[in-house]
DNA sequence: GCTTAATATAAGCGATAACTTATATGATGC
DNA sequence: GCATCATATAAGTTATCGCTTATATTAAGC
């Protein structure tokens, strides 16, 4: 769990993990967005991607000669499974306001389904 | 919200943050509990101690001489919007065993209130 | 089997974060 | 106002992490 928390506080890495929720890629066009948008070698992508794949929160087939990588969902469990005790703990003694926000928009992504394009943060 | 993330990579900053979950506590009381888990100074606490203020995760107000530190709700709010997402995807792409298991925990707190022992997986 | 393409690993280096010790601040009790 | 307790800040050092360049690996196509 500890680890999960720790492959979590690289920007990089949430970037990626960004692109792989919306779909699969290969390790190329992984390097590509990233090297655009961050300026990294590919080495360095390759690097955050290999602690993606240890961490269990990206997990890569072969495909010919490259990488697909996608999602691996354990490691997000153990970080709800952390996050749970401080719900719990806005319950007791805050507003949570915040809280109440995301799952807002949480419920609100649900009953969509289907709109136009999402911009970016 | 880069910013939760870094504050959450520390695992000293995560053990403080269970400690509030708990209950409020005085900045000694801190010191005291991860001085002894953890053997790290005073001096280095405070300064954990003043990260988790600055990002929000923690509040602290004055008490005659001793600073009583509490839960901050606002970036844990971050946090779940950002997981936001990846809720989507798993169910989109993966079987999300773990993120069930997580949520199914929830679930279940919410509606047993009594039961007997629960015995750790 | 050699070349090329796609990706990963190795080695080294610089920045940053997380400690330490020493000291400042600020409230309380006499 | 001075001593004391509780906490925070300052300054300095070390370890870790995230990058870089260089190179190894693996698959495909000819």
């Amino acid at each position: 769990m500890t680890q999960a928390f720790d492959v979590l506080g690289s920007p990089v890495r949430r970037r990626i993990l960004e692109l792989l929720a919306e779909r699969s890629r290969t390790s190329g066009e992984i390097v590509e967005a990233i090297q655009r948008e961050l300026d990294i070698s590919q080495p360095g992508v390759s690097q955050h991607l290999s602690v993606l794949r240890e961490s269990g929160f990206a997990t890569s087939r072969a495909e010919g000669p490259r990488r697909v990588y996608e999602l691996g969902a354990v490691p997000f469990g153990e970080v709800e499974a952390w996050l749970d005790r401080f719900r719990g703990a806005w319950g007791e003694r805050l507003d949570a306001l915040a809280t109440e926000v995301a799952r807002g928009k949480r419920e609100r992504r649900l009953q969509r389904a289907k709109e136009p394009v999402r911009r970016r943060a």
